[in-house]
DNA sequence: CTTTAGCGTTTAAACGATTAAATAGCGCTG
DNA sequence: CAGCGCTATTTAATCGTTTAAACGCTAAAG
């Protein structure tokens, strides 16, 4: 079996000491070693095939060179994909992503944090749970550099990037208004965290701008654990009725997809019976018989700004928190309906 | 700022050496330390919250209780699925996963490996790409546990958790025969990965079981990088052509996702003018006005199995490589047509 | 001819933990 | 009361790397 290469096995093939193969190798630059001497070495060390053990290295500067990335679900696909720009962005700097998924439980991502924290990651990427606003505050006394993405604690200053749920739910819901939508269901997740509640806000307050007063039984609220079974009870609620919703706005992708489902084992078709305007993007949504208009969210921009940002704070910039809050492009297609007045 | 508690902390208050903490901290059970003193020592752990620094740990040990991950691309739903279900099973046994996308390009590859060498990873779970022969023999040299997944080197012993890809492609084909087609294309990616190999091989040997000669025309091989255009230039040679053919097998989720966008844009339906069957689950078959019929592969399986294999190996075992071909299930519904003759 | 400066290299401490080996303190025994 | 045997605790080496400080040597300066 061959053995790693350390740095005493060169030193004792050239005949020197530790040290000086060492600030070779990671000094060389204006370093004072002769230059025989260095040439020597990094002929040995390339016989040799030398990588530094950055465990070392770790455990002697203290950094390591590793992102947390602590997100709510890895193997839906809004986060996947946001994963992979991390990824590589941070692949870019020379920092490795280690993941792992909350499923929106504050308990468990206080699990995950605690776990990575001891493995000495340098800094975390979050989709914070829903309560765990302690971890945040405990991440700031202890002086760890993180960034909050999709949603963050207005309460708790701190960096993040985000969008603006506001004004993308307003002119999701503009839009069902301009194809002559009186009556819109609002399906969203029942959380306490800002993103929703902005998300609902933009809704509401879109249609009462129009003159269109909100019925707070359009508004149903989701339980991320139930999402199937109360998402089909909502659906019922909203369109099994007298008189049933006209459109539906979904404030994410998975709620969109059990909704649909919904739909289309009522019968009831797409935008003639009930418009749809949803958030985020979907394979499905390109192929379903009315293709979805949606929020489109700058992942991109999203994935590269959050690595920055915190890459920057790692690196000992002091300049306070990054803040950033992107906007998003409704993709409009076929379910919000033609821009008319619908007859009702 | 509150700094990190380390042993030498707890050490000093309570007046005793590095070593008799370390002792309490780590062994505690059948150690010969006194109980007082124990209880002393383990009262004041917790009043300073200590959390042992798992790099100087692994410094010692050599393991750092992470796992390497090495996939095709994260963002893809098919890895991403296998990504959740390795994390959820890692974490079980106490281990980190840090993940990492190839592209398919055994460069990247290589570089990916080296990097998560350095930092020490315990074992790596992989889906080798094609011309990564030699990194999976370097691996062996270096004794550094590893398992493939997805596909695997016939020809180099290792771990591998696989599908049976030949029978996979069989039954799916047989399907397409069933329902009265004689023609049938296949959709591949032109790599010589084996599960590539095989699930051509299996679409082949069915027709040819069934007495309908395979015409070398109907193979379509792709090239993963451009995907999109290959993919729409082979559905024309496929169907813009005189007979065309009357089905189609996808050896892949994204190879079908990018073909039925071209089936909508000529305009032909599915099965009517086009039957299909795809490998892989995908959000956007259910939605398909004709849902998808697909094969399912057994992805928890898959998952767990690679984490248990790969975490036995690490800790030690001996026993050889373990080797698991699973099998599949065909999923029917609708795009394959009902069990009839076609006449054309 | 002594002092100083500079160069190239080595020594040694440090990071935080583990652990084999040494040691100190104590009670017993012959 | 010397000497042995325990036991509870400490010392020190170790993992692989970094880096400040020390060192030995030559050559220029005073």
């Amino acid at each position: 079996m061959k053995k790693k290469t350390v740095l005493k096995d060169i030193a004792e093939k050239v005949g020197v000491s530790i040290a000086t193969v060492s600030y070779v190798l990671s000094k060389d630059k204006g370093s004072k070693v002769s230059t025989e001497m260095s040439e020597k070495i990094k002929k040995v060390a390339r016989e040799l095939d030398y990588q530094p053990n950055q465990i070392a290295k770790s455990l002697k500067s203290g950094k390591t060179f590793t992102i947390g990335l602590v997100v709510t679900d890895i193997s839906n696909p809004f986060f996947a994909n946001i994963a992979r720009i991390i990824e590589d962005e941070a692949a870019k700097m020379g920092f490795t992503v280690v993941f792992s998924s909350s499923d929106e439980k504050s308990e468990k991502s206080w699990g995950l944090l605690k776990f990575l924290i001891n493995r000495q990651v340098d800094g975390f990427i979050i989709v914070p749970a829903e309560g765990s606003e302690d971890q945040i505050k405990y991440l700031k006394e202890l002086h760890i550099p993180f960034i909050l993405i999709d949603r963050h604690f207005p309460e708790i200053p701190s960096n993040y990037v985000v969008i603006d749920n506001f004004k993308a739910a307003y002119s999701a819901v503009e839009r069902l208004i301009s194809t002559g939508n009186k009556k819109i269901g609002v399906i969203a997740y029942g959380n306490s965290l800002i993103h929703m509640k902005e998300r609902i806000r933009g809704a509401v307050e879109a249609m009462e701008n129009y003159g269109l007063p909100f019925k707070d039984e359009w508004l149903k609220k989701i339980d991320f654990a139930n999402i199937q079974t109360d998402a089909m009870k909502a659906m019922e609620d909203l369109l099994v009725v007298d008189p049933p919703v006209t459109a539906i706005f979904f404030a994410s992708n998975s709620l969109a997809i059990h909704g649909l489902k919904k739909i289309d084992q009522l019968g009831l078709k797409v935008p003639q019976d009930v418009a749809i305007v949803s958030f985020d993007q979907g394979e499905a949504f390109d192929f379903y018989y009315s293709p979805i208009t949606y929020v489109q969210q700058p992942l991109n921009e999203l994935g590269k700004q959050a690595v920055n940002i915190l890459i920057h704070e790692i690196s000992g910039d002091q300049s306070g928190p990054g803040q950033r809050t992107l906007s998003t492009k409704l993709v409009i297609r076929e379910s919000c309906g033609k821009e008319r007045l619908r007859e009702d």
